[in-house]
This record gives structure tokens, sequence and C-alpha cells, in this order.
RNA sequence: GCCGGGGUGGCGGAACUGGUCUACGCGGCGGCCUCAAAAGCCGCUGGGCCGCAAGGCCCUUGUGGGUUCGAGUCCCACCCCCGGCACCA
């Protein structure tokens, strides 16, 4: 009896065997349909965590279900080669983040390889070689030409800590935190490179035509924050040279308007400050530059504010209204300023208060006695107090306020988000250059592509000062004017690391291609991506920015599409065995080596599979994992240890029934884990499988070297495979198949034999199961309803009740209802 | 506050378009094997009550209602947990 597999010698040996078959290698025309699954690729921080086996083991597991299926599938690898942790490691220890990243590279290249993937190395991308990100650069200069890529003075958000300017989406939590480090970041006036990502924002908010999860399309929603309203025009009494622009959504609430409110910063406030009210304006600005966004921004806080001595004209009723600023008004969202309507806003309510001005109530909710209010009323209402539309449901003011508005030529409908353009300098070394040269003669003037690409310098002091290292590196700095042949200078901020990974999935058609970026011809066959798979932190972030760079990419002419990957799926985060995230300082951090080496990875994928949902995530359990172990030896048991394995005897009668029971199950669970598979579904997946072992250990006696005992075990063999890859592999050998199981078709069923012959029958009374009978699976409702009336149990709790009704679901339960409860 | 996702045994989790709640695994208990242990194998394992036992009865999917012959699943109200957004005008 066999009761242990050894694990290690097995996956070197079809690792080794796989990799010089070039097993892997998916071509690039090929009669099969394609298929590109993609996973996101990892930082090469060191060594792999058990977080990217569970982001990676699973999804192989996929992929190699796909080729079994008969796609040609193509599964990259790489490396998110550029970012922080490789300069911070690279101060700390005194060491090149070149050497750095390269000596992770190598590492983690040997451990993904201990996880058996079916990966194709050919593919791999490193994006930190020149090779690369010269393409960054590339596509950076189209961006630039086409006015999608500008310089603008802005007050940007900055990580202390990192010494670096940082995206908005790279600001995170009610604390305001850098998404790297967790510091609190602040605000800095600097010129900095954008992406003009706005000018796609309604086209980002379509998920048409993409299978994309629910959650990330409403975190992306959320995020760009499309709202509709009106930008209207107030002048300012007494200054007739003045006026300023406010947005709302609420037109229809216009005639409610008693104050204006002006961002401290915005740039009216000064011309427009009385003299009497200077000192008092001049103080609360100065407040409002010093507090934090934290401060300023928290909901808890008293809105405060202060009259500047100026007035400005409702528009549409010709009133005067006070001007105030506020620093609850934004600069940097709308026009940086708002009309104040009390009645209807909670904000401009408590300021109302406060400051006592009016409330006027213009959209009267249908319970409205003409009274004061005490609180704002947000909702649709009738229109009053705003002559000449008093009467009108405030839907319909509010279409006509806005045409109103547009007629007379004091405003239009505007549309407003909240996304904003994406930052994306930073004052760090390791990144990609960009690729721009200021002239004193020229001005800015872009590297020509014949010079790309401006390559990172290895010799660069890479200590983060708050300036880029490039900056204080005079040989990189310091170059020709390519326009004029002046003295000039260089950009010397790198590009945030998002950039690389926005396009990473179209370098794998072509990773050394020297003349573009890919390669359109293997593009037109495997793009877009069919399946990516990755955590969902990168809602916002990566996922929306490779959306970004599609829509650039395809208008640029070289992809005919405008969504890079059609379906998505996001992973759960795998948790220590306390239930808490991993980390160092907890000491709760999961080594996959260690079960690796003493399990094998086998052990490890199918328990990592079989945990739970793949979305959901969870604690690891070191006792877990011995459970995925003792299936995988057992299946060893069963696929080497027959009892009189001659194959290809025939079922006697003697044992028909057991036969056919035996092929019943092969086929119900080959329905079971196809299924299960196709949905990522491989926790249930695995237990189909599980329960199929348990059931072939009690029929191995009965029914052991017939021929559907062989369809067992080979379907078995093939089911797992896309799991253990490696243990499937060697039984596969060992059963003297032909190599290679991953090559084989998927099993398929019949739809008959994975109907069961027999069913048990649920007996009911009144809704409370009373008996289950085995039956036949085709008896008619006649039968089944005949059988429940006679059987013992059920007449003795009808107790001698009538049946008024009795309900047959065919081939599940019956059900007599006495009438007791109100049927009859 | 708004948006999204969840609450099922001691634990991770199953449960098709409403139809046997708790599959599979972990843990636990008992047994076989063994000098012993490990491994393996077999059996039991939601809660309560009655019974010497065989067995029987009642209850149970966060809480409370509702629809239905029948609800973990559908509807209403509420509580709690996780994630995201948040003076966005």
């Amino acid at each position: 009896m066999v009761d242990r597999y050894d694990a290690t010698s097995i996956e070197a040996k079809w690792q080794a065997r796989w990799e010089s078959d070039r097993l892997h290698h998916a071509p690039d025309f090929d009669p099969r349909p394609k298929w590109y699954f993609l996973t996101m690729y990892p930082y090469p921080s060191g060594d792999l965590h058990i977080g990217h086996w569970y982001a990676m083991a699973p999804s192989d597991s996929g992929a190699r279900f796909r080729r079994m299926q008969g796609y040609n599938v193509m599964f990259p690898i790489g490396f998110d080669a550029f970012g922080l942790p490789a300069e911070n490691a690279a101060i700390q220890n005194r060491i090149h983040p070149h050497t750095w990243t390269m000596e992770n590279i190598a590492r983690m290249r040997g451990q993904l390889r201990s996880m058996g993937a079916m990966w194709d190395w050919d593919r791999e991308v490193v994006t930190c070689d020149p090779a690369y990100y010269k393409w960054n650069q590339w596509f950076f200069l189209r961006m630039y030409e086409r006015g999608l890529a500008y310089r603008a003075l802005s007050p940007v958000d900055w990580c202390p800590k990192d010494n670096t300017s940082l995206a908005r989406e790279q600001v995170v939590g009610d604390d305001r935190v850098c998404e790297r480090c967790g510091t609190p970041v602040v605000k800095k006036n600097l010129e900095q490179w954008f992406l003009r990502i706005t000018a796609y924002a309604d086209e980002l908010l379509d998920f048409s035509g993409i299978e994309w999860p629910e959650r990330v399309r409403t975190l992306q929603e959320n995020w760009i924050g499309r709202s509709d309203g009106v930008e209207f025009e107030l002048p300012v009494a007494d200054h007739p040279e003045a006026s300023f622009r406010v947005f709302t959504t609420r037109p229809d609430t216009a005639y409610g308007m008693t104050f204006a409110v002006l961002a401290p910063e915005h740039p009216l406030v000064d011309p427009l400050t009385a003299p009497a009210r200077r000192a008092e304006v001049d103080a609360y600005k100065f407040k409002a530059a010093r507090e934090s966004d934290i401060e300023r921004l928290s909901t808890e806080k008293e809105r405060d504010g202060v009259f500047i001595g100026a007035y400005a004209v409702n528009p549409m009723s010709g009133e005067r209204v006070p001007i105030f600023i506020a620093d609850y008004v934004l600069l940097t969202y709308g026009t940086g300023a708002i009309q104040g309507v009390p009645a209807h806003d909670a904000r401009d309510f408590g300021f109302a208060k406060k400051y006592r001005l009016p409330i006027r109530v213009v959209v009267a909710p249908s319970n409205w006695d003409g009274g004061a209010l005490s609180q704002a009323y947000l909702g649709e209402g009738t229109m009053v107090n705003s002559s000449p539309f008093d009467g009108l449901p405030s839907r319909e003011g509010w279409t006509r306020i806005a045409d109103e508005m547009e007629r007379r030529g004091v405003g239009r409908r505007k549309v407003n988000y909240r996304l904003h353009d994406w930052l994306i300098s930073r004052q760090r070394y390791w990144g990609t250059p960009i690729p721009i040269i200021y002239c004193r003669d020229c001005g800015t003037v872009p590297v020509p592509d014949a010079d790309l690409p401006v390559e990172l310098p290895m010799d660069a002091e890479f200590l983060p000062t708050g300036e880029s290292p490039l900056r204080r590196h005079e040989g990189f700095r310091r170059v020709r004017c390519p326009n004029c042949g002046g003295d000039a200078e260089r950009e010397t901020d790198t590009m945030d690391t998002f950039i690389d990974s926005s396009w990473y999935q179209y370098r794998y058609l072509s990773p050394q291609d020297p003349d573009r970026p890919f390669d359109p011809r293997p593009g037109a066959y495997w793009l877009p991506v069919d399946q990516y798979t990755g955590g969902v932190e990168h809602a916002v972030l990566h996922l929306m920015y490779t959306r970004f760079w599609t829509k650039v990419t395809r208008d640029l002419g070289l992809v005919p599409f405008g969504e890079p990957m059609l379906r998505l799926f996001n992973q759960g985060v795998i948790l220590g065995e306390d239930g808490e995230k991993m980390s160092k300082s907890r000491g709760n951090v999961v080594n996959p080596d260690d079960y690796v080496s003493g399990m094998g990875a086998d052990t490890v994928r199918t328990y990592l599979m079989f945990i739970g949902p793949w979305e959901g995530g969870g604690p690891w359990n070191s006792r877990g994992i011995e459970g995925a172990q003792r299936f995988l030896n057992r299946v060893w048991s069963i696929a080497l240890d027959s009892p009189g394995s001659e194959i290809g005897e025939k079922g006697t009668a003697s044992n028909g029934h057991e036969v056919r029971e035996l092929r019943h199950w092969t086929h119900r669970t080959i329905k079971k884990v196809t299924d299960d598979m196709a949905g990522f579904h491989f926790n249930t997946a695995i237990s189909a499988m599980m329960e199929f072992v348990n059931y072939l250990h009690r029929a191995r006696d009965a029914t052991a070297g017939t021929e559907a005992w062989h369809e067992a075990v080979r379907t078995l063999v093939l089911l797992l495979a896309p799991i253990a890859p490696h243990v499937t592999e060697e039984l596969w050998q060992r059963r003297g198949e032909s190599y290679s199981v991953h090559q084989q078709r998927w099993p398929a069923y019949d739809e008959g034999l994975a109907r069961a012959e027999t069913i048990t029958l649920v007996l009911q009374v009144d809704g409370k199961v009373r008996d289950r009978i085995q039956v036949s699976a085709d008896l008619s409702e006649t039968e089944s309803r005949d059988l429940a009336l006679r059987n013992e149990k059920v007449r003795k709790f009808m107790n001698g009740r009538p049946a008024a009704d009795v309900v047959v679901v065919p081939g599940r339960l019956v059900n007599v209802v006495t009438g007791r409860r109100g049927a009859g």
C-alpha cells in the first residue's frame, strides 16, 4: 500500500521536462481559438509571498483548464520592476536599485517556477529594462503631441516620507495618507506633468461590452464622480467689470439663493474685498491656508466663513446677495464658487443658521405648511417663491430654469467630474525619465523619437531630497537642445510606475520588439485580453489607468478596441492564521516555500483553492493544508493500487449495478467540475473530486478492473490536472498514458449518465419532512403522489385528516397539505 | 451620510431558476492496525428534550414581520460586520 508520494522529486522532474519541451509556449498563429489569460504581474519585492501564490496558482489552474478545453492559451508573466521599494532598499543597504531589483527577480523566477505554472517565459517583460521603458516615453510623446500630456503649476499631494508627489488616486483614506507608506500627505504647489484622463471621463463610465465585477465598476464610477448641472454667471454689484461663475446641480433652487460663497483662494476675493472687511478676510484666508486638508475636509467641523463686503446679483431674480468666503467651498471643484441655497442644501443651511441669513423655501415638500424648516429639504417638490416658475414640479423647474439661463446667455448646462487629470511626475530616481528638454530659447522641447530611450544613468546619487536625484546628475541634466543645439536641461522627474503597468499586456505580444511598443500582427490574434485576474485594491489605480491607456492607444490607431480586458476577476486576500492581514510586525506571515519543500506545490495549490471561494480569500490554516495532502495521497493510492487491475474486464452480472453507478458518478463529477472550473469555483470543484474519491474508495472492491473503473480513474486524473499539475502528470505516466496529461482534451460528459438513476424522494406533510424514500428517477407525478399517500409515516402525520392538496415536484419531493393552515 | 459586498455548526465553507439546510475539509470523539506512536483505514459529530435502547419529538441559516403548500434563497423594517467614497455644490 502506497500511502504517500514523493512530491519533491516528482515536481522537480516534471518542471524540468515541461520547460525543456517548451510545453507552455503559446504560438502566435494557431488554428485553435485563442484565450489570453493574464494575471497581474508581481513587483519584485524579494520573496514570493503566499499572497502571490493565492493570486497566481488558481489563475494558472484556470488557464490550464482552458487549454485542456481546446484553446491556445497565452499565459505570460513579467515583473513590475520600477518603484520606490527598490530605491528605499538601495538607500538602506547601499546597493544600486538596479542590482537589488535584478537579484530579486532572479530569486523570484526560481520561486515562481516551483509553483509549476504554465507561464510562457519566452514572453517575460521586465519594466526597468530600457527596451521596455523606451515605449513609456514613446507613448508619452504621442500624448504630448495630442495635448493629452501637459505641464501645469498646481497644488499637488506630496508625501513627505517618500519625498515625491502623488496622483490623487494614490492618496487614500479619511486621513489622506500615502498609499505606499501611510504617511499623511501635504499640499505643495509644483510644476508637474499630467495626463489628461479627464478627456475620457465619460467613456470610462461606460462598461458596456466588458464583464467586470460590479464592485470595481462602482468604485470607478464613484471615483469619476460625474454630476450634471448648470454653470451660471453672477455679476457683482457695484463692480461693473466683475462677475464669477457658480456650478450647481440644482438650478431649480436658483430663486432660493440668499448668499454666495467663494473658495478662500478664489482669485476674485482680493479685488472684491471691501476695505473695511480686509483685515478679517485676510485673517480667514491665512487660517484656511494653514489648515491641513484633513482638518479642512472634516465634516464634523462647523462651517464658518467671512463676509467680504461685496454683493452678487442673482441673474434670475435680480436680487442682491452677500458674498462670503468659506473653506467648505473648494477651489478644485466646479468653479470654486457656489450659490448659497440654505433651504435645499445641508451645508448652506448650517452656514445660514450660523450667520442668520434668510432661509427661503423654493421647492415645497408635499406636506409643507409654509413654516420654517428644521433642516434643509433635499427632495423634489413643487416650485414656490420662484415666479414665473411657481407651481411646477421641481423636476420640470430644473429644466425650465436651465433653459431660461441658456436663453438669456447667463449660464449653460455643464457636466463636472470629481476625477482629476493623472499627475505622473515623481521626484525619484527609479523610474522612467520623462522625455522632455527645457531650452531657454525654444521652451519645452520633446525628445525626438530617434533619441529614445532617455536612459536612466546608472551612476546617479539616488538619495531622496524632494528633488529628483537626476537633477543633481550633471551629465544627465545638461543637454543640447534638439531644436537649436543650444544649452538646455532635461526634465529630471520620472514617471509614475503605474504607467508601466498600463500597457504591459501589449508588450507581452513581442517583448523584444525594437521598433514599436508591440507587434500588431500577433496582436490581431491575441487581443484583447480575455481574462484578467488580480486584486481589487487597484480598482481606481491600475484598473482605471489601463482602460484610459487603451483608449489612447486606440486613438493612436494601434488597436481597434477601447477596452483592454474583457473579463476581470478579483481574488480575495489570504490572511494569517490569526485571521489578520499578514505582516512582518505581526509575525503571522506564511512562507509558501516552507510548505512547498515539505508537502509539494500541488498540495499548496490544492489547499489554496479549496480554502473557500477564490474571491473571498480568508485565513490560512496550517492544519487545513493536511486535508489537501491527504486528498492527493488518496488520489495517488486509488490511481495506482487497484486490486485485480486487469484493465478491460467487462462488468459482470454480479456487479452490473455497481458499474452503472460508477459510470454515473464519473459523469456527474465531470459535469460538476467542468461547470465549477469555468466559473473559478475551485473550492467546490475540489470538493466534488473529494466526494468522487471517497466514492471510489467504497466502490473499489466491487468494480476495480472493469472498464468503468479505468474510465473513472483516468477521468479523475484529467479533472485534477489543472489544480495539481505535477502529481497528475506522474500518475498519467505511471498508468501508461501518453505524455502529457496537460495536452489531453478535457473529458466530456454524457448528460444521461450524469443524471441519477435513483433519487431520494422527500415526503412532506404540511411542509415538514416526514420521510425519505429511494425511487426511480423517472417516477411519474401520479406514482410519486400515490406512493406518498400510501406511506406509513405520511399517513401517521396526516392523522386521519384528508389531503386538501398534494404538491408534487417530480424527482424531488411530495408535500401533502392537510389544510390545517388556510389552504383549501 | 452615500455606494458596494456580507451575516449558515467549534472553524473554513456547501446549498440549482424557492423544494432533503450544514456537502467537502479542518477540529473533536470512538474503534481497527501497532509493543507504542505517527501515518493510514472504519464509524460518529448542529442544538435541546424524552428513552436502558431501538427510536421519537421539538427547534435551528443576524433580529422581527410578510408572501408561499414550502423561504438560507423572494418582499418590508431593523441590527451588526467588511470594503470604498465623502463639505463634490
